[in-house]
DNA sequence: CTGTTAGCGCGTTCAT
DNA sequence: ATGAACGCGCTAACAG
């Protein structure tokens, strides 16, 4: 029962590659306890400089790293993070996603990444697994999550940060992001000087902020008795191109409102091959915009928030859930997207 | 010593918010052994069908959900990946990364992130923190990272898949990028025709695989007794449509080679602008291009990879060397850029 | 300042 | 088919 009979490096089923250094290894070849040597790998300072160094030195002669799981198990923290976003190419998201990594490794987190294929039953799936992983908070951008799911998390008092609706608790912030508004507002001065022609690109599974864009809008419309044409189209640069394109066919004009910048493209393309002028005949507006925005030519007119710093933002606040002695206020903040008016646009 | 006296659910520091529901709550109130709630949870066959019943049943009523950390440190499998990429807003990483957490999902792994800043020193502490972090493996693509740290990487037994760059052993495979040939033979064809006129632009922290093209035309000018220009900037369009903007001031003609389709398009803003012909006076070629390559007017001519069936690839390589009873015998593949050839040249 | 010991939650023999 | 006991690698009291 004494210390060495913990290491039998031989009485393994696979001896052929699993041989990892342990701390009792350490312990045992520098001719200390393995506390000595927990207490120097975590610098406590109460350890003679001159075992200290023993330890370090047969440390970096045996090649040993701590292992982060057994650590994990021991003091029921992960220093990870779970962060939840759905799949999809776009570039805000990556932003974000740098963001959120970026400020993680700031204060020393490592993050998992739990990837939704926006389904409801993918989300349940990444759920369970992000229960499972013992992560010590989250942050989740994903449309399919309710407030339910949510609370199903929180349930196993894991802190969370929602990024793009207002939620907040003991453990659980939020950070709002505000596209509808300044939206609205550039749609409203348009019909208020007496046009009646705006039309909307409505993309499949374009995610609850796009959804909720264009329903202000149409409610907007509804109340204030203008037509808003929707035009419907599956996410594809090419399909609204072609789309567009035999649109323009028999229509010669219109103020076009688009998720994303290469779908503004596609318009934008189509309207200029078809002969017609931008932003003269056609004026194209989209909602969340790249660096191609000002690009691309004619540059469009698009709203942008920056999404590096909305991941960041949502990390920090965190982290500040996940520190004890911290004693935050601002468990929701919100941004809002500003206008970029280009050449799209009159 | 009896299983009872496992689990005090009360003598805890923080009794606030650390009741973890464990295997052994759900043994408890079953009336059953940790064991036999262990069998349930992993499917073991062994387990009548009405115990199993009964446990299922408690394990959903306490809401139980096995710690995967535990299980990590018992099985000394953690069911987890480390993805090593560098920090770049770049499409056709985050298009790689999704590859990889896409199959990575489909065989069962949960993804962790360890992002380099392009330093080789943070590389180093990137590899420290994978390497703790008990992961089973690991998919690398990274250029700050030599062969030493892949080895030691690879001295913790922890098999790789590398992207870019071809290697191999034993727990080691690669997905090679060839961006180079592709390339370099479009500028041959256009030198073969008697031009001397190849500008490259060279872009600080490009990454490795960008300067290996630069050098790789570089060289074959030297020996074909070309003339190849290099302008260098920092990495933003902004900075590149300026330079070139006053470039094309005292300059109205050239072959210009840029790395990505957003520069492209800066030095084919910057031409257009000041009165050039694309590409009548001056030719653009991408060696990376995005969907943005096609969506530009006039749109670019560039090579491209699928990057997400790179990552895939990748990952699922990697999921051979991690699977035991898998004689994989791939285990370096080559993956070819293709040329779109499009307006931006003649 | 250093060593001993008892868990952390789960998988896994070995008995029964 | 089921249970008791040990080990995974490490941290955290508690002694000394």
């Amino acid at each position: 029962m004494s210390s060495f009979s913990n290491k039998p490096s031989f009485s393994k089923k696979q001896m052929n590659l699993k041989d990892r250094i342990t701390i009792y290894e350490v312990a045992r070849v520098a001719g200390v306890s393995l506390a000595t040597v927990s207490r120097v790998i975590n610098n406590q300072d109460n350890v003679t400089a001159k075992t200290k160094q023993k330890v370090l030195e047969t440390i970096e002669k045996l090649g040993f790293r701590p292992s982060a799981v057994a650590r994990s198990l021991a003091t029921s923290k992960s220093t990870n993070i779970g962060i939840m976003i759905p799949s999809t190419g776009y570039m805000y998201i990556s932003n974000m996603l740098d963001g959120m990594i970026d400020t993680a490794k700031i204060y020393g987190y490592v993050t998992s990444l739990f990837v939704t294929k926006r389904t409801k039953e993918d989300a349940k799936n990444m759920i369970e697994l992000l229960i499972r992983s013992h992560v010590d908070g989250a942050v989740i951008y994903d449309d399919e999550l309710g407030t339910d799911e949510i609370m199903t998390i929180q349930n196993y008092h894991i802190p969370l940060v929602i990024i793009g609706h207002k939620m907040e608790n003991e453990s659980l912030g939020s950070i709002e992001i505000q596209f509808n508004e300044p939206v609205l507002n550039v749609i409203k001065e348009y019909l208020g000087k007496g046009n009646n022609d705006v039309k909307i690109l409505n993309i499949l599974n374009q995610g609850r902020i796009m959804d909720e864009i264009r329903d202000s809008i149409l409610e907007y419309g509804k109340n204030s008795n203008k037509n808003i044409e929707i035009l419907n189209y599956n996410d594809s640069y090419s399909l609204v191109y072609e789309g567009m394109k035999s649109y323009f066919k028999n229509h010669k004009k219109g103020f076009f409102v688009c998720p994303r910048d290469s779908l503004a493209a596609a318009v934008i393309n189509a309207a200029l091959e078809e002969g017609l002028k931008v932003p003269d005949d056609v004026q194209v507006l989209a909602e969340v915009g790249s660096k191609y925005s000002y690009i691309i030519r004619p540059e469009i007119s698009s709203f942008s928030i920056d999404m590096f710093k909305v991941g960041s933002m949502a990390m920090r606040m965190l982290t500040k859930l996940l520190d004890p002695n911290d004693d935050s206020k601002d468990k929701s903040v919100k941004i809002s997207a500003t206008y970029n008016k280009r050449q799209t646009t009159k």
